[in-house]
DNA sequence: ACGATGATGAAC
DNA sequence: TTCATCATCGTA
């Protein structure tokens, strides 16, 4: 009997094309550790900002405190409050000095991106740290397999000011289950 | 349908 | 220094 181990994704699988990377992400984990307990989320929903063209990117009008993150290497965390009230979680993608990330807008067993971060306590603590364990805080590839059938995409959310080229970009991607 | 609630960035 | 704007959610 062969023994699956999960695997655990490094800067290597960020390091790609956004919008690869995002559909990719669909069917993995991701794992919170708190205290002495781990809890894992398989993702179901996701949205890609691609670079300084995208205008819907919190980086597309350059580098401020606030996105300086998204420039950097792939694979950190890049956390903001939204509203005055709830934390957005995004993993940077692309090589350094691209502006890019996805905003994990939910999970199976958490539909919203406000929900996810409200109940697994992720806060700007997280941003700028990298996803790894030794943070509490990263992806699993648990080996399921996603098929393109059971990929919807839509429009991303909240965008309108976005333009009316970028902010109809399907971007948006959500796992049927 | 709307109010909560505060950081952000751009205008003044 | 002020102000509109927000990658939302919970209560109606």
């Amino acid at each position: 009997m062969r023994i699956l181990k999960n695997k655990i994704l490094t800067t290597d699988f960020f390091n790609q094309a956004t919008l690869l990377v995002t559909q990719k992400l669909l069917g993995k984990f991701l794992v919170r550790k708190i205290k002495n307990q781990t809890i894992s989320f398989m993702i179901t929903e996701v949205e890609g900002y691609d670079g300084p063209n995208d205008l819907a990117c919190h980086a597309c009008k350059g580098k401020t405190k606030r996105n300086e993150v998204m420039f950097s290497q792939a694979g950190h965390f890049y956390t903001y409050l939204i509203y005055g009230m709830y934390w957005m979680l995004n993993i940077v993608t692309g090589p350094e000095d691209y502006p890019a990330a996805i905003l994990i807008r939910g999970t199976k067993e958490i539909v919203g991106p406000g929900r996810l971060t409200k109940q697994l306590k992720i806060d700007k603590s997280f941003n700028n740290k990298l996803a790894t364990p030794e943070n509490n805080l990263w992806f699993e590839d648990r080996g399921i397999k996603v098929y393109k059938k059971n990929i919807l995409q839509t429009p991303r959310i909240g965008v309108s000011y976005a333009g009316p080229i970028w902010s109809i970009k399907p971007y948006r991607f959500i796992l049927k289950t």
